[in-house]
DNA sequence: CGCGTTTGACCAGCGC
DNA sequence: GCGCTGGTCAAACGCG
C-alpha cells in the first residue's frame, strides 16, 4: 500500500464513537495541503454499492435498499447455525470505517491535509485532483505527481515527440484507474467475511510492517474485484482493506442466507434511519462525498468549509455537538444527519 | 477430487 | 543498468 495512503489511514484517530447510531461509519474527506492551493475536489464514495452493503454490514438492511440500488441483494435462504456468530461478529466486533475514496475516474481522493506524516520515509503527496494522479495503478503513486507534471510540461515543449508521450500518458491514466476502494475495520480476525468468496493468491511482507499484506481475487468466473488485507502496524488491532473493482455477478447464494439473516432488521437491538429511508441515506452519503463544500459550508449547518489550503477539517472545521444537534433538528433528515456527521467534525463539549 | 492456501519465482515500475 | 518494491503467477500442498 502507498505510504500516503498508509500514513493517511494511520493518521485518523480511530474513534470508538456510540454518540452517533453509525458507529464509526465516516466520510473522511479531507482536503487540501499545506503546501497546495487546490483542495481535494469531487469526493465520491466510490463503489455504492461496497458502501452500501459496509453499511449494512453494521446496521442491516433491507432488500428494498439493495434493489434500490440495482444491486443484487435477494436474501432469502434460511439461517444457519453459523448466522448467530456471524451477526455478534458483525454488530460486535468490528467496526468498520470507510476511510477514503481512492480513486474514481477523474478524482485522487487522498488529501494531504494540513497534517503532515510523522512516518519520516512517508510523503502524504499534495494530492490534488489533477490529471496528475493519473497513473495511479495502485492508489500509491500520488508521490509521482510533480514527476507526471514534468513529463507534460515537457510533452507541452517538444513537439510531435511529447504529443506521442502525452497520448501514451493518457492512455495509461485511462487503462489503469479501477476503483478502489478502502476502509478500516477493527478486528482480530484479519480477512473480514463479507459475503463474497475469495481465494488468496498472494501474500508479501509489508515494508516497515511485521505484518504481511495478502491478496485476493474473488473466486466468481470473470469477476474481475480483488482486495488486499493488511493489519495496522501501528495499531494491530486494525485492519485495513482495500477493495478494487466492482462484482458483476450475484452474491453466492450460499452466502446470502448468512448474510441475510445476519442483516435482518429484526435482530438488531436499534432502530436504524436507514430502516426507513435507505435511499436517502445513501443519496445523502453519496452528496456528502461529491460535494462536501455543501455540507461543511453552505448547508446552513454551520460547518464552515476549509478556507484555505492549511484548512484542517479534523482541527478547523468543527462544530459542537451542541451546535450540531440545534441545527440539525431543523432539518428533515434530522436523524440520518445526525448519525451521518462525522464524529471528527464534533468539537467534543467539555 | 475440488477448492483454497502457501510460498518462492517472476515481472514491471520506479528511483538512484 | 541496477536494486528495490509491489503485485501476480503457479506448483505444491492441505483440508474436507
Amino acid at each position: 500500500m502507498a505510504d500516503e495512503l498508509r500514513d493517511f489511514y494511520y493518521h485518523q484517530p480511530f474513534q470508538e464513537d456510540i454518540r452517533l447510531g453509525y458507529n464509526n461509519l465516516y466520510s473522511q474527506t479531507r482536503v487540501g495541503d499545506s503546501n497546495d492551493s487546490s483542495t481535494v475536489q469531487n469526493i465520491h464514495m466510490l463503489d455504492p454499492s461496497f458502501m452500501s452493503y459496509t453499511h449494512e454490514y453494521l446496521h442491516g438492511s433491507s432488500s428494498d435498499y439493495a434493489n434500490s440500488l440495482g444491486k443484487p441483494f435477494g436474501f432469502s435462504a434460511p439461517s444457519t447455525p453459523s448466522d448467530q456468530a456471524f451477526s455478534s461478529i458483525i454488530n460486535k466486533d468490528h467496526d468498520v470505517k470507510p476511510v477514503l475514496d481512492v480513486i474514481n475516474n477523474n478524482d485522487v481522493i487522498v488529501g494531504g491535509g494540513s497534517e503532515t506524516p510523522v512516518t519520516p520515509n512517508s510523503s502524504i503527496s499534495n494530492s490534488s485532483s489533477n490529471e496528475a494522479a493519473g497513473d495511479d495503478q495502485d492508489s500509491n503513486k500520488n508521490t509521482n505527481n510533480t514527476k507526471k507534471d514534468k513529463e507534460v510540461k515537457e510533452s507541452l515543449e517538444d513537439g510531435e515527440d511529447a504529443s506521442k508521450k502525452e497520448n501514451k500518458a493518457k492512455k495509461k491514466e485511462k487503462t489503469q484507474r479501477p476503483q478502489k476502494f478502502a476502509f478500516m475495520t477493527k478486528s482480530e480476525v484479519d480477512h473480514l467475511e463479507d459475503g463474497y468468496r475469495w481465494r488468496k493468491y498472494g501474500q508479501k511482507a509489508v515494508k516497515n510492517s511485521p505484518y504481511p499484506r495478502s491478496y485476493y481475487r474473488c473466486t466468481s468466473q470473470k469477476c474481475p474485484v480483488k482486495k488486499r488485507v493488511e493489519r495496522s502496524y501501528q495499531d494491530p488491532s486494525i485492519v485495513i482493506t482495500t477493495y478494487e473493482g466492482q462484482h458483476n455477478h450475484h452474491l453466492p447464494s450460499t452466502l446470502r442466507g448468512n448474510v441475510a439473516r445476519m442483516l435482518n432488521p429484526s435482530m438488531l437491538s436499534s432502530p436504524s434511519p436507514l430502516m426507513a429511508a435507505p435511499q436517502a441515506f445513501h443519496q445523502q452519503l453519496m452528496n456528502m462525498a461529491q460535494m462536501p463544500h455543501q455540507f461543511y459550508g453552505s448547508s446552513g449547518f454551520g460547518i464552515n468549509p476549509p478556507t484555505n489550503s492549511s484548512s484542517n477539517m479534523y482541527n478547523q472545521n468543527v462544530i459542537t455537538q451542541h451546535e450540531l444537534h440545534q441545527q440539525l433538528q431543523f432539518s428533515p433528515d434530522y436523524g440520518l444527519l445526525q448519525d451521518m456527521v462525522p464524529s471528527m467534525f464534533l468539537k467534543q463539549e467539555p
